[in-house]
RNA sequence: GGGCCUGUAGCUCAGUCAGGUAGAGCGUCGGGCUUUUAACCCGAUGGUCGCGGGUUCGAACCCCGUCGGGCCCGCCA
C-alpha cells in the first residue's frame, strides 16, 4: 500500500471527518524542502479523499513568529526588528534592506516570502486553504486557548519540563506578550489577570496585553497544539525536528488534552538536501527555491519525487543527473500498463505491492491527464533541445504535428532553461570537437578507419542538410559493404570524442562543412601515425 | 546525554512493518532496429544484503551486540 493511503487507512479508523495541516514559518526563502511538508500533506488529503473521507486541506503561515535574528540575506538594519513578528516588519529589498515603501503598501516581510511560494503552490496544484496565523492571533481564534494555557501555566511546565527534560526558567509564561516597540523579546511577564498579562520589558517599560486580542502570541511548543485545537486538525505532517523523542510533538500531545481535543495523527518525514551540500538551509542560502527548480522540470516531476519516496526517507535533490533519472522514471512509469501488469500469473505479494505504489506515486503526481502523444525522455528532449534550436525541428523530430499540446511546449521551455543553467550535467552537455581528441582517435577500430576516407569525400561533396548528410553517411558505408554503425561510430570519436551520442546528421547541417571535413581529414592523420 | 534515519549489483535505490528460491532502473557487454545510432526493442552481465551472534525448518527482514554514514533534541520543514 502507498504511503499516503496508510495515513488514509489510520485517518478512516478516527472517523470521517478529517483536518490535515500542514505551516511554516516565512522567515525566509522557500526552498523545496519545504515543498515537502505541503506536497506531503496534499498527497495524504488526496488519499483521504480517495477513502471515502470528507477532509480539508490547510496551510497555516506562521507570519506571528518573530524574526530571529538578521540572516546573511538581510542587511544589519534589520537588527531593529529582531522579536518583531514577521507580519509587523518591512519586506527586504533587492539588496537586503528594509523597503520601507512596499511595506507601507501593505506588504509585510511575511507577505514578500510567501508570495512566490504561492505562485509554485499553483504551479504543483496545491491548493490549500491558508491561515495567516498573525491575523488568527489578532481576531481572537487563540482566545480560548490562550487563556486556558495562562490559566493552567503549572501544568504546561510541567509537561513541557518533564517530556523534554528541559528546564524552564522562574519567570516564563505561556504567552509571549508584545512590548511598546513591537517585540516579544526580553520581556517578563509579572502577572495574570484572566484574559490581561501584566509585563515589564527589558527596558523597566511597564504594560498589559489582552491575550484575547492577539497582544503577543503563544510559544511555539502552545502555539501548535493550540491551532490543533481552533482548527480541529486531525492529521499534521512535520519534520524530524518536531518529531525526535522530546520534541515539539511530544509536548503537544499532552497540551492539546488541556484544550480538550486529542493530538492528530503523525507524520515525520525526512528533509530533502542539495546533493553534496547538506541539509538545505534559508539562512545559509544553500537552497533551491521551489521557482527555481520548477523552471528546470515540469511540476510533475517535483511531486513524483515525493510521492514515490516514503516520508522517512531522505531526498537528496540533484539537479544534475538525478535530475534526469528522476524524469526518466517518471516518464517510462506514464507509459506502464498497471491493469496488465496486476493480471500476470504468479506475481508475489512484493512485487503486486511495488505495482500498486507506483501506481499510486503517478496518480498522485499528474496534475493534468496523460497525454498519449507527449511521451519523450528528458535524455532525449535534452539532446533534441541542443542540436535543434528552432522548436518546430524539435516537434519534428518527435513527429508531432505543427501545435504540440502546451504541457511539451513548457517541457521544452523548461528543458532550454536547464541547458542554459549552472545546473545541467556535463554528461548530457553535447560537445563538438575543434581538435582531433587522441583518445578518441586510439579508440577507432579497423572498421572505423576504413570507412573514414568514403565519409571524408562524401560529406566534403554533398549538399549539406540533414536528410543529404544521412544517406551520404549510409552510403559510404554500403559502399564498403560495411553496417554503418562503423561509420556513425567513426564519426563520433572524430567529431565529439565519444563512441556514441545523439542523431549526428542533425546537428551536422548546423555546423559548417569544411570544419568538419577538416576535422575528420586531421583525426585521419593521426589514426595514422601510429 | 536522549532519539531518529541509513548501510542491498559499478551507480541510484526498492524489498525490512505482515520471515519463505535476492529485485528495478541506470551503467556495462552482446544483438536487433536497412538508421528517431545518448531514441526504441531483445538478451546477457553483475550482490558473502556493513560485520558478529541469537531466535527459526527457514532471516536482507525479527532480537541482541558492533562498526560506518547522515541527522534531530532553542528557531528551522
Amino acid at each position: 500500500m502507498h504511503w499516503s493511503d496508510v495515513v488514509a487507512q489510520r485517518l478512516s479508523e478516527r472517523g470521517t471527518k478529517h483536518i490535515v495541516s500542514t505551516g511554516i514559518t516565512p522567515s525566509g526563502e522557500f526552498h523545496i524542502g519545504h515543498l515537502r511538508e505541503i506536497l506531503t500533506g496534499d498527497m495524504i488529503s488526496k488519499a483521504a479523499k480517495k477513502a471515502g473521507l470528507d477532509v480539508e486541506f490547510v496551510f497555516i503561515v506562521d507570519s506571528a513568529d518573530p524574526l530571529r535574528k538578521v540572516y546573511s540575506f538581510l542587511d544589519d538594519s534589520y537588527a531593529q526588528y529582531i522579536g518583531h513578528q514577521l507580519k509587523q516588519i518591512p519586506p527586504p529589498d533587492d539588496s537586503g534592506c528594509p523597503d520601507m515603501d512596499r511595506f507601507s503598501k501593505g506588504i509585510s516581510y511575511a507577505d514578500h516570502f510567501l508570495k512566490p511560494f504561492k505562485q509554485a503552490l499553483e504551479q504543483i496544484d496545491v491548493r490549500p486553504r491558508f491561515i495567516d496565523n498573525f491575523d488568527s492571533y489578532a481576531s481572537g481564534k487563540f482566545a480560548e486557548t490562550a487563556r486556558i494555557a495562562c490559566n493552567n501555566a503549572d501544568k504546561i511546565r510541567e509537561i513541557i519540563e518533564r517530556v523534554s527534560s528541559r528546564e524552564l526558567s522562574d519567570d516564563w509564561f505561556p504567552w509571549n506578550p508584545i512590548d511598546a516597540k513591537g517585540s516579544i523579546d526580553g520581556i517578563t511577564v509579572t502577572g495574570w489577570n484572566d484574559p490581561i498579562v501584566s509585563w515589564i520589558d527589558s527596558e523597566g517599560n511597564e504594560g498589559q496585553s489582552d491575550v484575547t486580542k492577539g497582544e503577543g502570541k503563544l510559544p511555539w511548543r502552545i502555539d501548535w497544539p493550540a491551532k490543533w485545537a481552533w482548527i480541529g486538525v486531525s492529521m499534521e505532517p512535520f519534520g524530524k525536528d518536531h518529531g525526535a523523542a522530546g520534541g515539539s510533538y511530544d509536548t503537544g500531545k499532552e497540551i492539546v488534552e488541556l484544550f480538550g481535543r486529542n493530538a492528530p495523527v503523525d507524520l515525520t518525514y525526512e528533509w530533502i538536501s542539495l546533493r553534496g551540500q547538506g541539509a538545505m538551509s534559508s539562512s545559509s542560502g544553500n537552497t533551491v527555491g521551489p521557482l527555481e527548480a520548477l523552471s528546470l522540470v515540469p511540476p510533475e516531476i517535483l511531486r513524483y519525487l515525493v510521492a514515490s519516496t516514503k516520508p522517512n526517507k531522505a531526498i537528496e535533490f540533484d539537479t544534475g543527473m538525478g535530475l534526469v533519472n528522476i524524469a526518466d522514471e517518471f516518464e517510462r512509469t506514464t507509459s506502464r500498463d498497471f491493469a496488465i501488469e496486476m493480471e500476470k500469473e504468479g506475481l508475489s505479494r512484493r512485487q503486486m505491492v511495488a505495482i500498486e505504489d507506483a501506481k499510486t506515486a503517478l496518480e498522485l503526481s499528474l496534475i493534468t491527464p496523460l497525454e498519449e502523444a507527449s511521451s519523450v525522455t528528458f535524455r532525449h528532449l535534452a539532446m533534441l533541445a541542443q542540436t535543434k534550436s528552432k522548436d518546430e525541428d524539435v516537434w519534428g523530430s518527435l513527429g508531432v504535428d505543427q501545435s504540440p499540446p502546451s504541457t511539451m511546449v513548457e517541457r521544452l521551455n523548461r528543458m532550454r532553461t536547464w541547458i542554459n543553467s549552472r545546473h545541467f550535467p556535463d554528461e548530457l552537455r553535447i560537445t563538438i570537437l575543434e581538435q582531433p581528441n587522441r583518445e578518441a582517435i586510439a579508440l577507432l577500430d579497423e572498421d572505423n578507419i576504413a570507412v573514414l576516407p568514403q565519409l571524408i569525400q562524401v560529406l566534403g561533396s554533398c549538399e549539406w542538410d540533414s536528410a543529404s548528410i544521412q544517406s551520404s553517411i549510409s552510403g559510404a558505408a554500403r559502399n564498403l559493404e560495411t553496417s554503418p554503425r562503423h561509420a556513425y561510430r567513426a564519426l563520433y570519436l572524430c567529431i565529439m570524442g565519444t563512441e556514441r551520442g545523439p542523431r549526428l546528421p542533425a546537428i551536422l547541417s548546423q555546423l559548417n562543412q569544411n570544419s568538419i571535413v577538416t576535422l575528420l581529414n586531421a583525426s585521419l592523420a593521426v589514426s595514422q601515425e601510429s
